[in-house]
DNA sequence: TAGTGGTCTAGACCACAGC
DNA sequence: CTGTGGTCTAGACCACTAC
């Protein structure tokens, strides 16, 4: 048997695409089991390492679910998840032929607060590290980054200039390797933001809040805050 | 040798946690050419499928790029892709152990204008499904779903009872696979969307734009305003 | 016990890139 | 040519679930 045609579709995505197609026809209704692997291997006459792969790979698009010594089941799709690609914002504004400007307003070590501590994993009474940074996209405010930093994570953070690159850009290579928890919501800057992004206090701000976690150890904690008029995520759903 | 012994971790993953900690502990710089397959089966002793499945599900993550002809490299990790959940409303009103309540204020048959025939792919001219729904936690309104729905793909969505169940969910069972586009804004709400939710014209809102396609063709279209008090998407990277 | 998925192997053929 | 990743196979042992 040929094991690998030239110019065919590969067999495992054959077999992905066949019950891709049967799911989104509606074919097996949530919940509902659908062939085994043997079925599989039978059908296609393929190896069984063949039909597995695609099943895995369907499992991690989370297209299906499987258990192990009962079988594979059409996924629940109820929670609709999708993802959201957030770029560096100097790559995304160069992006877009325009040109970055970033103004740093604050870069100073600072005694940290309880929840901020706790936040930071720091002890109590201990220092952190604080910059306010102003992200201008050809001349206009477009995130305020107001931004602490464990010391521990990036001793060198004070040294850095914030107009060369990005704190997200630098901490990315201190420690390359990320988790984070987001929050996105609406809500009015603070006086002080009003002022940095140049718009009036009753105008609607998209707020990021970002808490990254690299290796175990809390490394920053950030609040982005961009004028609901001139900025927009946009993500789109996994196939 | 043992293929697969009972409480030990499988060697596929040991060998993925290996170049994951090395990723993590900037072993390799992005782009920088990390060890063959055929290196890592000498390394680690074991089978090329088996590290073969280690790189291939890296790949996957996003943390490395591979290259036929050329090797296997470390990832730029410069966009932060995140994956962010958008559970149907109701589901997750329920899951906080709220009561979920639908007001129904529209729910009919309307002419398309020329652009949002365009968007879900209709002839200029044609109609289409309008829904406006306004949903409550526990008696406060959370979100206003100002919704267009392609007629052909879902023929009986105007006699669909949205107090018992939602569009969302009801379209997930006629169309079950989607791929959609949105973006996520910060804005004022209109005259009619401020006196739906409760809340003045000044009060941020969350303004989600949906746009869902499913087996090719334009499904539905959708925004989905929340008061920027009371709700915010919450998300968290992929490790 | 029978059926399911979870995983590994040893070897194979292929396409592609670089020299 | 060599070395790289891309893929497939045929069979194997295991763990788990259900009957």
């Amino acid at each position: 048997m040929d094991t690998a045609s030239p110019r065919a579709v590969a067999p495992y995505a054959r077999v992905k695409e066949h019950l891709k197609g049967g799911l989104a026809a509606g074919r097996w209704r949530p919940g509902e089991l659908m062939p085994s692997e043997a079925e599989l291997v039978a059908h296609f006459g393929v190896s069984r390492m063949t039909v597995n792969r695609a099943l895995r790979e369907l499992q991690a698009e989370g297209l299906v679910e499987r258990l192990q010594g009962v079988g594979t089941f059409a996924a629940q799709l109820n929670r609709v998840s999708s993802t959201l690609t957030i770029r560096d914002l100097q790559e995304e504004i160069e992006a877009r032929g325009h040109r970055h400007h970033a103004e740093v307003h604050l870069q100073r070590r600072e005694p940290a607060g309880a929840a901020l501590a706790a936040s930071l994993g720091l002890a109590a009474g201990g220092t952190v590290f604080h910059t306010l940074v102003v992200h201008h996209d050809g001349g206009v405010p477009l995130q305020c980054e107001d931004r602490y930093v464990n010391p521990a994570a990036a001793p060198d953070y004070l040294g850095v200039d914030f107009t060369a690159t990005t704190p997200t850009r630098y901490l990315l290579e201190v420690a390359p390797l990320w988790e984070a928890q987001y929050s996105i919501e609406a809500s009015r800057p603070t006086a002080q933001e009003a002022k940095l992004l140049g718009i009036g206090r009753d105008e609607p701000c998209l707020v990021v809040v970002r808490r990254t976690v690299s290796r175990g150890t809390p490394i920053t904690l950030a609040r982005l805050v961009h004028p609901g008029s001139r900025y927009t995520l946009a993500g789109s759903f996994r196939p």
